[in-house]
DNA sequence: CCCGGATCCTGCTGGC
DNA sequence: TGCCAGCAGGATCCGG
């Protein structure tokens, strides 16, 4: 499942490979992949053609393509990858497309394919936004803008113009289980479930902990477990557990050997040797260690 | 505003 | 071997 640090590997491999091209036509395969579109497929395709790529930004899970009208950014073609969302680059369309192509875009060279199994992603033209701060809107691109689509997220734990200060006192004023917490993208982005239950088992800190019972001593330290853990994903490609997550190339990421609570359920705690504990957590499921991680 | 739960979707897994 | 219920989960929407 794509979070931070795959969508930043795609994010990057997209940047490599069609900056600089031109979308001739695009194709839709499957409406619900353009849903959040306004005017459906019909519009999108009419929309999208002609346009250039000049940059590839990202902001949590949002990505969006910086696109551009005789060099001058235009729209965005924003893209959330959900569950399955895959971006796979082509120099030459394969004979045999694969099973879920969702949507085509045909470049001036190559074809940029968007695949999606379980069809929680979704791509829509959005328009940019400027940024409430003034600063840039993400994660690869200098531009003030932001996609309409991504502006009402917050930034994430990689972007240089996240201001951590402010994040841990947003945190401290809320009486909520800090898990939620950091998987609320209004709060700080790019955290999903398995590097929230990461940040959390390094921190030593129970998912339900409210935000505010804990100091900013303990937040900040947090924060930097959860970043230090994206961080060193983003450095192994990202996360893969099965076909569901590759990059721009299709190949897999090599984080999970590295995972030290998501998914260890049973197996004992790689700190204290304690059975880690699995249970049903805000409509998916935690995994801690009931030692290491008590509650306060 | 705050909080928690339901919802969307597909394919895989496990129980019988 | 077949069938079907259950599960995985990000963002969004809706109820209390």
């Amino acid at each position: 499942m794509p979070e931070l640090p795959e969508v930043e590997t795609i994010r990057a491999g997209l940047a490599e490979y069609v900056i600089g091209r031109r979308i001739q036509r695009a194709e839709v395969l499957r409406d619900r992949s353009v849903r959040r579109h306004e005017g459906g497929p019909e519009a999108f395709c009419a929309q999208v053609a002609g346009l250039e790529i000049q940059a590839v930004a990202r902001r949590g899970k949002f990505l969006w393509l910086v696109l551009a009208v005789d060099g001058e950014p235009f729209t965005a073609l924003a893209a959330h990858l959900g569950m399955s969302g895959q971006f796979i680059y082509h120099s030459v369309a394969p004979e045999q497309p694969h099973k879920h192509l969702r949507v085509r875009l045909y470049l001036d060279e190559g074809v940029l394919d968007f695949i999606d199994q379980r069809t929680f992603g979704y791509l829509a033209l959005s328009e940019l936004a400027p940024t409430s701060d003034g600063l840039p809107g993400g994660v690869g691109s200098d531009l003030p803008l932001v996609s309409a689509i991504a502006a009402h997220i917050s930034r994430d734990l990689l972007d240089p113009a996240l201001d951590r200060t402010g994040l841990v006192a947003r945190i401290r004023a809320k009486n909520v289980a800090i898990k939620r917490l950091l998987l609320d993208q209004n709060v700080v982005s790019g955290v999903g479930n398995i590097y929230a239950d990461e940040a959390l088992w390094r921190a030593q800190i129970h998912y339900a902990t409210p935000g505010s019972a804990l100091n900013e001593a303990e937040l900040a330290e947090l924060l930097e477990h959860a970043a230090a853990v994206m961080g060193s994903a983003l450095e192994q490609g990202g996360t893969s557990f099965d076909a569901l997550y590759v990059n721009v190339n299709g190949e897999s990421g090599y984080f999970a050997h590295s995972l030290n609570a998501y998914g260890r359920g049973g197996e004992p705690c790689y700190c204290c040797g304690t059975i880690m504990k699995r249970i049903p957590f805000a409509g998916r499921s935690s995994t801690f260690c009931p030692k290491c991680q008590r509650k306060k």
